[in-house]
DNA sequence: CGTATGTTATTGACAGCGTCAATTGACGTT
DNA sequence: AACGTCAATTGACGCTGTCAATAACATACG
């Protein structure tokens, strides 16, 4: 299936595509994003996609891994220089949350586009790795006696509250910015009295 | 827009096409639903459901207008004889999950694809029948000094949790069902430690 | 230096989709 | 029995994803 270009250049044309297609989903929408456009943009001749990708599929799954990366790169980028695990937890929630603010459409790819089958080996390491970065600052606060729970039980409920927040934040059913922050305050307030054993 | 058919008539048809839709979405996944297979399967002509629908979209938001009210009936039906306000929202909230897992296409319809533009105005009364339904528990509570929060506040974020919650499931990033309801069971707790003041 | 080979890129083609315009056909009214 | 009305069908168009055949082009070899 990969042609037999080098392996560096067929990994600088895929992300050649999918950076034009990205471009594409998230200024004209992700229903704007065809195969056929995405050739026309890139310059090049309808069916030249195929060559990289073996079918839309194939294209979505690489976006998905190039958005998960893009995450995990700024989770990464914004615990710099944070120290207290209880903080390094609270800049990752902001970060995950600045995300899907900003690219909206990718976030919606990533976290809201229901995955039809099995994921991809690839794309299950994307996750893995975003998986490890948000899991870090959890179990040293957990080992610290600062959490009740260990990250396995934590993360996904933090996870499952911020997202369904976002979520009904894009549905429009939470009403203006404002609105939205307040909701935000009381669900980190509510988090906050649950999980947190003792200050930090 | 309306044929000139009797009202009556009119919705009739209006409601086989929606269950049909509906049926062919549940068991054929949502990318299957297509028009023309939409109008073979109810055993009529390629474009006659354009005689009732203006398009495409129009036929999916009267499908979620039919999954929210099919909602909103489930809820009604369960909290009958359940009196603590309390043990209602608890109720309440189990419907949802059973819902989104028992009918996962649909749920996915109603609360994971993205509404375009606005809502039109059916939808809208549609989803505030559901609100309603679901915030007359949180209020009764909030008035009797049982919860913290009115339900304007705790209502987006137990909603945010709860479907947030399901997504993670369907998304397969909660692994077992075992595990699910354990997951569940850690936010049923902490959301209860965060907003119940006293005890019902 | 010219030719042969292999592989990238393009064009052609097909089925299926959403959608609109023109046509058919049944049925109640006069 | 002729007419008018309107639901329903068929025909057609442009678009999509996708595959097969073709062209262009670089590289290796005589």
């Amino acid at each position: 299936m990969p042609p037999g270009l080098s392996e560096d250049e067929i990994v600088e044309k895929r992300d050649l595509f999918v950076n034009c297609a990205l471009k594409i989903m998230e200024s004209e929408g992700s229903d704007a994003l065809t195969l056929r456009k995405l050739a026309t943009t890139a310059g090049v001749s309808r069916t030249t996609p195929y060559l990289y990708f073996k079918d839309k599929a194939a294209l979505l799954d690489a976006m998905r891994i190039h958005g998960f990366n893009a995450l995990s790169d700024a989770c990464e980028q914004a615990i710099i220089g944070v120290e207290k695990h209880v903080k390094q937890m609270r800049v990752l929630g902001e970060t995950y949350v600045t995300f899907a603010i900003t690219r909206p459409a990718l976030y919606r790819l990533l976290f809201m586009s229901g995955v039809d089958g099995d994921m991809s080996e690839p794309l299950r390491a994307a996750t893995d790795r975003y998986n490890k970065i948000t899991s870090a600052p959890m179990q040293k606060a957990y080992d610290a006696g600062i959490m009740a729970l260990p990250p396995e039980r934590l993360g996904p409920v933090l996870w499952a509250a911020i997202h369904g927040l976002l979520e009904l934040r894009s549905a429009g059913l939470l009403g203006d910015d404002q609105a939205f922050e307040e909701v935000q305050r009381n669900l980190n307030s509510v988090l906050a009295k649950g999980f947190v054993k003792k200050a930090d």
